[in-house]
DNA sequence: CGTCAATGGTCTGACACTAGCCCAATAAGA
DNA sequence: TCTTATTGGGCTAGTGTCAGACCATTGACG
């Protein structure tokens, strides 16, 4: 922890490649993340939003067109309509996702996860919650637990996200997105079997229970308890 | 919390600004953080490691001269030198600041930084630490315990960070400098106090001890109660 | 069955940024 | 006093990115 590591933290790279990198990973993100349902908003609006120009967007979509993540429609009522289907896990495709991303990397982002959820969960009962934003914890919490294995986790991950922007804060919400994007393709490798949602749907509600409490030791303890358990799967492959 | 405002998470600006106004934004976090002590890298290694070119690197470092934060040597054993000091806080500077930065942005910011470091005080107080990182910490409290005024905000900064970066993430460790940096102009216009400084050591021994203990819960609470102190003096100029 | 609003497709001129090269200055050390 | 390694200063050719305009296509609706 001397002068030159204290700097690596700030000295990084000032951006993570080029705009047309940086574009793809995040619509990549919003389809995977499940965010949109079938199609992405028309090119000027979304290039707005990511403040990059259209000739650099559209790079990018034919880049996820040509993946077969999207197909592209021209004329009114066109645009890039999802036709992402997360491909049936196979025995061995985690091993082996788990392998790419390697250990340092796998380890950097489990810690940041639980750091980050574990935070905003914390934050979210402290503060005094409108009946308006109970009632969207309550429904997410329904959502995920009433959802079959096709839908599980992208219900999953609105759920989890949900906490994150409720609290108000969009850095915080960032960053919970951010940490979940980089365990996505390793929890779309694990097969979704019944039991393992009926178990999460427990570590579910025992998050909003504390979270609704105003107990920020429960909800932190909880959700800890409840991201340790893929962590600790996750961490398994590494042996 | 519909798929719009979902969207808006992800859906942010892929970069920031331009490649000059984010170096000179990186620059200016490690001379206010106080990571650097005297001179800055050599152009051509700063440039490589904030991935920039050498041009685009020099506009931001003129740019930092013009200011006053850098003098610029030439020839062997030259280099950018710094050449800020904070300037003493005056009355109103902090209230200027506050409201400079705006309702949302500041509520915003409290709350991440809220998040992230007790998210990162209770990973470290759950990992089991190696001999050498318990005494890294005991010495960052130590420095910082026995600072006088002038040095104290520049180890206050390196004591939090050390928390984070004891993880071993570096991605948490980049969250909880992007969340201190963001504070940093405002905590920089709050004059340091002799009563201040002894009550956030007594804080500071609290956490550390949690730390050390294994204490997550501990930790946390610990964080909680020291970050709210400052939060709720920020606060207080909002009304 | 035509109209037209909304959307993707394409082009151009300008600017930002980069990589790589060489020059100029400086101060430690022979 | 001279050499030389190290550092900032400056130039150029090439590439990435942008803003804005205009074209092409489509399908709902009158």
């Amino acid at each position: 922890m001397d002068e030159v590591s204290r700097l690596a933290t700030v000295l990084r790279p000032v951006r993570a490649g080029n705009a047309f990198e940086e574009t793809v990973e995040r619509l990549l993100q919003v389809i995977k993340l499940g965010l949109v349902a079938e199609k992405l908003p028309p090119e000027r609006e979304l290039a707005a939003q990511l403040g990059i120009s259209r000739v650099t967007l559209r790079e990018a979509i034919r880049a996820l067109a040509e993946a077969g993540y999207l197909t592209v429609r021209r004329g009114r009522y066109g645009g890039a309509f999802l036709t992402y289907t997360p491909p049936r896990p196979r025995r061995d495709d985690l091993r082996r996702a788990v392998v790419d991303m390697g250990t340092d990397d796998l380890g950097d982002a489990l810690t940041f996860r639980m750091a980050v959820e574990c935070g905003a969960a914390q934050v979210l009962a402290t503060a005094a919650l409108t009946e308006e934003r109970r009632d969207t914890l309550r429904e997410r919490l329904r959502e995920v637990n009433s959802s079959g294995p096709d839908d599980y986790r992208r219900l999953d991950t609105a759920f989890h996200l949900a906490i994150a922007e409720l609290t108000g804060s969009s850095l915080l919400a960032a960053a919970c997105a951010d940490a979940r994007l980089r365990v996505t393709d390793l929890l779309n490798a694990i097969p979704v079997l019944r039991r393992n949602i009926e178990h999460a749907a427990i570590q579910h509600e025992a998050i909003v229970t504390a979270i609704l409490a105003g107990d920020p030791e429960g909800a932190r303890r909880a959700v800890a308890e409840h991201l340790e358990g893929t962590a600790a799967l996750l961490r398994g492959f590494l042996a």
